[in-house]
RNA sequence: GCCGCUGUAGCUCAGUCUGGUUAGAGCGCUUGACUGUGGAUCAAGAGGUCGGUGGUUCGAGUCCACCCAGCGGUACCA
């Protein structure tokens, strides 16, 4: 090909935020979803699933203009003039779901669901352009006893995935004790703009700290890197006052909406109680604000607390890995019918990349198949019956399918991670038998020194058998290997 | 979006400050020593638009300008 065909070749690449899944993560993943599915079970959700794709305007405030229709979610136009959107999250696509199946759902509905959504934005470290969650959601019961399990499966969910109590924690906050706080600062609640601006504020206490805190409230902060952010511009005193409102342990209530939410925590707190979740595992954090415009009760995120490091050992912020709370409007967006509900979104993907850089995942080693060699090209038909054999045995197995020599397909099976390889040339042939070659026994001898045992371990690690005894071979080999 | 850092072989990087013949290392890859036998050892080999474009210069991986990409922070985040 010539230079010019080149560069008019596309270049093989990957678009940013977006990965390929290997092998091993596949397994990773499949492992820790069916984990994540058995404690979502127990506690009494069914399964749901619904397409990737949804109407735009089903999905809610993100709809395309003309100019970006692509701003936060991947949009394209039907043909018949509609617009389409991949999903963002799990939870719009549920209200579609039961706004429009209302009628004939049990209610209270409880469902899980796991799926891929897709965020048209800046990826960062730990946060892509298509990633998994794991829901589950509680549609028609207004009592926090719906919040509270929520919170208490999500602790079961992490220890169920191995992380140790006290390496995490489920934070629980409230929506109406916020709004009691803003009503007694004497913010308006229809400066929509300042009040947003003072819960991102606050959302940003663990990240930022009191003082970073503050300075939001305030005039506005300068990051490291010499970025400037608008503050919210509060009177000095209004500013203690939500500052000590935050940081304090007490969750203290301002107002009558103020004690509705306060009352909600108790009454939590009271279940939790009862269950045996205590502040090991549950704690009320008056910082928790998540969603924003969204929430509108109690809302809960969990993160992990050991420190992440990345591959430089640079600490990284993750952030929460669980995140959930009470939205009691989303139903209504589309049935005009107040219809309460609460759920949590596990971060599966965010989850995972967490647990194997704290390597506190273990990934179950998975082992190659058992490769049959081909060295006699006429004679196909016996190494693909041999694999066939030990196939019908239960033994994964395959029959070498490349061209090259036994070199290369010794190699081959020791890239694929198989632990033996059956060997039969002409010399086998004649006598009737089969090699069998034990590549992880194999692959200890190069360190032993002495002769008498290199030559014992080498007469176990490659033997002959009668051809009839082939998959009984196999097998006593692979059983050296069990965990 | 804004700020900062980094772009040299498949990967990790040296070389850039102080411009000068065919641009290096380790790992990986291919082949061979090797008997029909992976992993060890040794040897050979393949592999590079030095992110791109323009400029300065007799001469640019090296200096300058702009652009692009990646990473990190920050903003936004249902």
């Amino acid at each position: 090909m010539s230079k010019k065909d080149a560069s008019a070749r596309p270049e093989a690449r990957l678009p940013k935020g977006l990965f390929d899944i290997s092998a091993q993560e596949i397994r990773a993943t499949g492992e820790m979803l069916r984990v994540i599915q058995g404690v979502f079970e127990s506690y009494g959700f069914e399964p749901l699933d619904t397409p990737a794709i949804e109407y735009t305007d089903a999905l809610g405030k993100f709809l395309p203009d003309q100019d970006r229709p692509n701003e936060g979610v991947f949009s394209f136009k039907d043909d018949d003039e509609q617009w389409l959107s991949l999903r963002y999250d799990l939870t719009a696509p549920l209200a579609r779901y039961v706004a429009e199946n209302y009628q004939n759902l049990p209610k209270p509905f409880r469902r899980y669901q796991a799926g891929p959504v897709w965020r048209n934005e800046k990826p960062g470290p730990g946060r892509f352009r298509q990633f998994t969650q794991f829901d589950a959601d509680t549609v028609g019961a207004s009592s926090v006893a719906a919040d509270a399990e929520l919170c208490m499966l999500a602790a079961d969910t992490l220890e169920a995935l191995g992380v140790p109590r006290g390496q995490y924690v489920v934070k629980v906050g409230n929506r109406k004790i916020l709004d009691g706080v803003f009503e007694s600062i004497g913010l308006n609640s229809n400066d929509t703009s300042k009040h947003l601006a003072v819960l991102r504020a606050i959302d940003k206490l663990d990240r930022l700290g009191v003082e970073g805190v503050r300075a939001l409230l305030g005039k506005g902060r300068k990051d490291e890197s010499g970025d400037y952010t608008k503050g919210a511009n509060l009177d000095a005193k209004v500013i203690d006052s939500v500052i000590g409102f935050v940081t304090s342990d007490e969750l203290p209530a301002r107002g009558a909406i103020g004690e509705e939410g306060r009352a909600e925590l108790a009454e939590m707190d009271r279940l939790f109680k009862a269950s045996e979740f205590g502040n090991d595992r549950v704690k009320f954090d008056p910082s928790v604000v998540r969603g924003l415009e969204y929430y509108t009760g109690p809302v809960f995120e969990a993160e992990l607390l050991a420190p992440i490091k990345d591959e430089r050992g640079q600490l990284i912020r993750i952030g929460s890995v669980v995140s959930g709370g009470r939205y009691d409007g989303l139903v209504e967006r589309f049935t005009g019918e107040k219809v309460p509900a609460t759920g949590i979104s596990i971060g599966v993907s965010r989850l995972l990349f967490g647990l194997q850089r704290l390597g506190s995942y273990k990934e179950s080693a998975s082992q190659g198949p058992v490769v049959v060699l081909v060295l006699d090209r006429d004679r196909i038909a016996d190494y693909q019956k041999m694999t066939q054999a030990l196939r019908q045995a239960n033994i994964r197995a395959e029959m070498y399918l490349g061209e090259s020599g036994m070199k290369a397909q010794m190699k081959y099976a020791d890239k694929r991670g198989s632990p033996c390889v059956v060997i039969q040339g002409g010399d086998e042939k004649a006598k009737g038998e089969v090699q069998i070659k034990d590549l992880i026994l194999g692959a200890t001898l190069t360190s032993i020194e002495n002769r008498e045992e290199y030559l014992k371990k080498q007469a176990e690690a490659q033997f002959a058998v009668p051809e009839t005894d082939l998959v009984e071979a196999v097998r006593r080999v692979l059983s050296r290997h069990q965990a």
